[in-house]
DNA sequence: ATGTGC
């Protein structure tokens, strides 16, 4: 498979189109990191191009990797009026996605790394099914958090107004029905809204080392030596069990619609059918839901900074990206402005400067992009180009990509020997158990910053600062 | 990713 690629670019390999395929397929890829995508995942490039009113390419991210029926870094744009809408298009886990934080500290004032890890680990549920410790929400209040998202959550005395201007659609998407969201969602979403899960989710204490951009890091705020917290989690179970409700709704759709698929677990429906506007928006109430989600953890991570430094420190929320979610965007198509829905899974958003969704602080220099690294290893900021807007619908990588299973990484590392390796570098882990320190070791991921240099090299984001990992909790 | 899976 892989040998059938047309290399048009040096960072741009094309999957002619053949059989069913609707548009060519294209990854966005060194010849390096392409030697590390498997047959399967190009395949899946391949199979996302046959689905009805895609546009342009079925694209792939420099950090792609084997999904749920599309790829993980995944990015298909669908013409509204033609297009389907697929729940594989978007992952389990919606709205996964990272928010940052900067602050007014040095690296040298984080004196006890141990001490402050091991605060923000108490004052943040984690782990595996972790349940909220802090509040106890009612009926009402989970309907609120999934309508109205970061929101909700400000309103409700977690964080400022200012928090919500600096996320993404300020934080919340319009929902038009909340009935659509099932009994078990919603039983499954209120014992967890306030927590961080696990898996590749984290809570990160880290310090600016390296600023390629010096205009762009003023516009954002962040200088050398700064020290930023980084969060990374999505729906949790809320948003785990709506995919699972409307994949099922999907495979009905797919055969109501007669719509052809190559690997079932692409089911879809017509964005503009009633289960497409169902799907889009309970996915829209998940991703509310996330929002609510990080922001809560938003205000204990500064509670938990106050408790520590024993007084209140500044962190501006930079800002808050999603990389699992469909949009609905205008696009240019071959010179025609067209209303489309963007598909990005393992993707994140890279508007241009000027763009109107970008935020009035940053509108001069372009939307930032938050890439966060496997653990002990760098994260990256960036901005949105046009050149993004011209390539791939506004769209760039989310972060390094798994290269090991989960059960081979757990049988090849031990926890407690990646804990101690990443000790004697200075880097302080705390997690719910050792077996998650072991699958997410770094060798068990691609490295970030090859992902981060290429989407640079082509130009559909451009690097802005380089993050250190000091302190990490995982679930 | 997930009231983990082989």
């Amino acid at each position: 498979m892989k040998k059938e690629l047309k290399r048009v670019d040096q960072f741009i390999h094309e999957i002619e189109p053949e059989g069913d395929m609707r548009v060519p397929g294209r990854i966005f890829v060194s010849q390096k990191l392409l030697d590390l995508v498997e047959d399967e995942t190009i395949k899946q490039v391949a199979n996302v191009a046959t689905l009805p009113g895609i546009q342009k390419y079925s694209m792939a991210m420099p950090d792609v990797h084997y999904g749920y029926g599309f790829p993980i870094g995944g990015v298909a744009a669908f013409d509204v009026k033609t297009g389907v809408i697929s729940p594989g298009g978007v992952g389990f886990d919606i709205n996964c996605g990272v928010r940052v934080m900067r602050t007014e500290l040095e690296s040298a004032d984080i004196t006890d790394p141990k001490r402050l890890i091991e605060e923000l680990f108490r004052d943040v549920p984690s782990g595996v099914g972790s349940e909220s410790e802090h509040v106890r929400l009612t009926e009402k209040d989970l309907m609120e958090a999934f309508e109205y998202g970061a929101e909700w959550a400000v309103e409700n005395g977690y964080g400022v107004e200012e928090d919500v201007r600096h996320c993404e659609e300020e934080g919340h998407i319009e929902v038009q029905d909340l009935s659509l969201i099932s009994q078990r969602a919603r039983k499954r979403g209120i014992k967890q809204l306030g927590t961080l899960g696990s898996g590749n989710h984290f809570l990160e204490v880290q310090y600016i080392d390296e600023i390629f951009d010096e205009e762009v890091a003023k516009a954002f705020g962040l200088h050398r030596g700064q020290v930023t917290v980084m969060v990374h989690c999505g729906s949790r179970g809320a948003g785990h069990q709506i995919c699972t409700d409307y994949l099922k709704v999907m495979e009905k759709a797919s055969k109501k619609y007669k719509i052809k698929l190559p690997d079932p677990q692409l089911v879809a429906a017509p964005i503009e059918s009633e289960e497409g506007r169902a799907y889009l928006d309970a996915m829209s109430a998940a991703a509310n839901y996330a929002w609510a989600n990080r922001q809560m953890i938003t205000h204990w991570v500064r509670d938990a900074f106050a408790t520590v430094y024993k007084r209140e420190i500044e962190m501006d929320l930079i800002y808050d990206v999603c990389h699992n979610i469909a949009k609905i965007e205008e696009h240019d198509v071959d010179g025609k402005r067209m209303k489309v829905c963007v598909h990005r899974k393992g993707a994140t958003r890279a508007f241009p400067p000027d763009h109107p969704d970008v935020p009035a602080a940053y509108r001069s220099v372009g939307q930032p992009i938050l890439i966060p690294g496997s653990m002990g290893t760098a994260s990256f900021i960036l901005v949105g180009t046009q050149r993004a807007m011209e390539l791939t619908f506004g769209s760039t990588c989310h972060g390094a990509g798994r290269l090991m299973s989960r059960h081979g990484a757990k049988k090849r590392f031990r926890g407690s020997d990646i804990r101690k390796d990443l000790e004697r570098h200075g880097i302080i882990v705390k997690a719910t158990r050792d077996s998650v320190i072991s699958e997410e070791a770094p060798e068990v991921y691609k490295e970030s910053s090859e992902v981060v240099n290429i989407v640079d090299k082509l130009g559909i984001a451009r690097k802005v600062a380089r993050l250190m990992p000091i302190a990490v909790a995982k679930g």
